[in-house]
DNA sequence: CGTGAATTTTACCGGGCGGTCAAATCGATG
DNA sequence: CATCGATTTGACCGCCCGGTAAAATTCACG
């Protein structure tokens, strides 16, 4: 699988420049928006140079894309059977939120990624991803089982916390049209304990059953 | 402020096909992705043909986002001073998620626009769209105020019915990729008015209010 | 059915794109 | 400090892109 182990001092740093450069490229401008004489320049060396590093564009793509999925799914795998259902879920919440604070970059990554039909990441995602989803999403419904969460439907619950953390990275733009300056991670961390809060709590089933 | 009014039928109709076609492929590639070629074949038109009737690629964006505009305000727009709060609200999450079953070109073409730093749609974001936020979220914090929903923050109330509802369209490929063909709808209106009636209800305040 | 305007097509251009190649330079090792 | 592989560069290629020019065709209308 690890197909070019890097070996020397050099090639480790020059993979490393190159790496953040390419993700700060492709998300701001996604797979065909970006290009290589632009990546080369953040990056601070020559184009014939970084395909020294990376064969081809795709085959740069591809590499962040691997090196991006462990942190990405990293929160999700955190959800602890063992740990108490609210305090875990409300955990998982406030990484991923983090994770839009803190990584920006990767989030419009993946949301350009995705938007424009995922055609490099759809195997990850059929794979990988639908695996640990659905493993996690068993849990949740366990625990909805046991009464120890509000019933709820497992997968729209993981989508919602998907959608609306990421929207705070990926809507950044909109968001500071709307709010100006004002960092909006504070209130959103205040209100998605909340929103999640209200939802989960098991004492108030959903309210207008019919 | 409308430049061009269209005069012939052939140049109704044309129009109408470039704008379909060109929507099409903005939100499927995003502004630097999408090529004129492409465009004009989607359109089955030839390329100097295109350019016929708009000047150029950025003049075709253009219009494509004047014309978006109102059809994506509307919504909000819809909110009515007058009537009962809860009902409001819930009825504008209910035609934003239809919103994005039926127009989720539309919302690709937003996302991409905006992921990307939104050169062309800052100024209807700082404009219109701002003053529509603000005035609405006053007509939401008054509401809070006078008890008929919970005590919410009007902002980031709105954003999570955008992320929730858009998160449908936008990311239509992962949902996909994870439910597989099961159709997401029903189950997402059926979520979300379970989540804003939980939020919204002012018989269950704030959880943890430390 | 002739005519002038509206529309469409053919041929093209300059620039930027992803990628190649061979020569130049660098750097670790003896 | 010589040597040889690792790294970097400059020059270049073929293709695609946005856009133009002008000729050819079609259309509305008298």
């Amino acid at each position: 699988m690890n197909d070019t182990p890097p070996q020397t001092r050099i090639q480790a740093r020059n993979r490393a420049v190159i790496l953040d450069a390419a993700l700060e490229v492709f998300a701001a401008r996604g797979f065909r928006g970006a290009t290589l004489d632009r990546i080369a320049q953040v990056a601070g060396l020559s184009k014939p140079n970084l395909l020294y590093y990376f064969r081809s564009k795709e085959a740069l793509h591809l590499a962040i894309l691997e090196n991006l999925m462990e942190l990405w799914l990293a929160p999700l795998r955190a959800l602890d059977p063992e740990g108490e259902p609210r305090t875990q879920i409300m955990g998982y919440v406030r990484r991923k939120l983090e994770m839009s604070r803190d990584h920006a970059r990767e989030s419009r990554l993946f949301a350009n990624e995705i938007l424009q039909g995922a055609p490099r990441a759809r195997p990850v995602l059929e794979g990988t991803l639908k695996a640990l989803v659905d493993e996690k999403a068993e849990l949740i419904a366990k625990w909805a089982d046991e009464g120890r969460i509000a019933p709820v439907d497992p997968h729209h619950l993981i989508f919602s916390i998907w959608a609306l953390t990421q929207h705070y990275a990926d809507f950044e733009v909109q968001l500071h049209a709307i709010m100006g300056e004002t960092d909006p991670f504070p209130a959103a961390e205040a209100w998605l304990e909340r929103v999640f809060g209200a939802v989960l709590d098991p004492a108030a089933p959903p309210a207008d059953r019919t």
